[in-house]
DNA sequence: ATCCTAGGTTACGATTCGTAACCGGAAAGG
DNA sequence: CCTTTCCGGTTACGAATCGTAACCTAGGAT
């Protein structure tokens, strides 16, 4: 289960529906370098484990709106706390890989 | 990035060093379910990201001891919480899932 | 006639995951 | 002696997942 919501596109398409509604290709431009395929599949593990409702329009283009549940209101709180620490932190990852990775490069 | 911090290993790893310091064989015993190799592996990427730190006793039988960094103290913060929401609301996590696979039974 | 749209599915190669076996060297038990 | 036990780690290999790219639907516009 945490193997799922802790999923990396799980957590960008939680933090992009926080501020409201959106549509397949709405979500698929706001969150970078997801494909069509693993935004479908991730929406649908949210949609089974009810943090979001899938409403369909039959229009021609067809139409698709994604909107966060109250119960994925309420994960919306600590994702996007993680979310937050990562973007804030990333310098310093980025950097502790580094060195890392430059340390083990004396084998 | 997020794919890392956000995996399920990893998630429960950072949770268990919460309090303390501890060795290899009780992150195992304390972690259900992780195998050896993906211990090792978590706390390998942990380490390279500058999250923990590893502390070898060349003892015999050897001795390796696992303590969180003051960037991993700092990310316990947000990762605790989630693993309390997902624990707080497993039942209705199971529950909506049912109601999915029930639902896309009828094909 | 042909192209465009938006959302989705399929096919398939490339990673990653998980299970199980094996390794090291000293020390304790038979 | 010979075997077993200790702990952390690595390796091998089959299974599951991921990512890329192609194709699909059907109506409206060019």
């Amino acid at each position: 289960m945490l193997a799922k919501i802790g999923d990396k596109w799980s957590i960008l398409t939680i933090m992009m529906l926080s501020d409201g509604t959106k549509r397949f290709s709405e979500l698929q431009r706001g969150i970078d370098g997801v494909s069509q395929r693993m935004l479908t599949l991730t929406l649908r593990g949210l949609e089974r484990d009810g943090l979001v409702t899938r409403e369909v329009f039959p229009t021609i283009p067809p139409r698709v709106e994604y909107t966060l549940t109250p119960l994925g209101r309420s994960l919306q709180v600590p994702v996007i706390a993680l979310g937050q620490w990562v973007t804030a932190n990333l310098p310093e990852l980025e950097a502790a890989r580094r060195r890392f990775d430059a340390a083990a490069e004396e084998a």
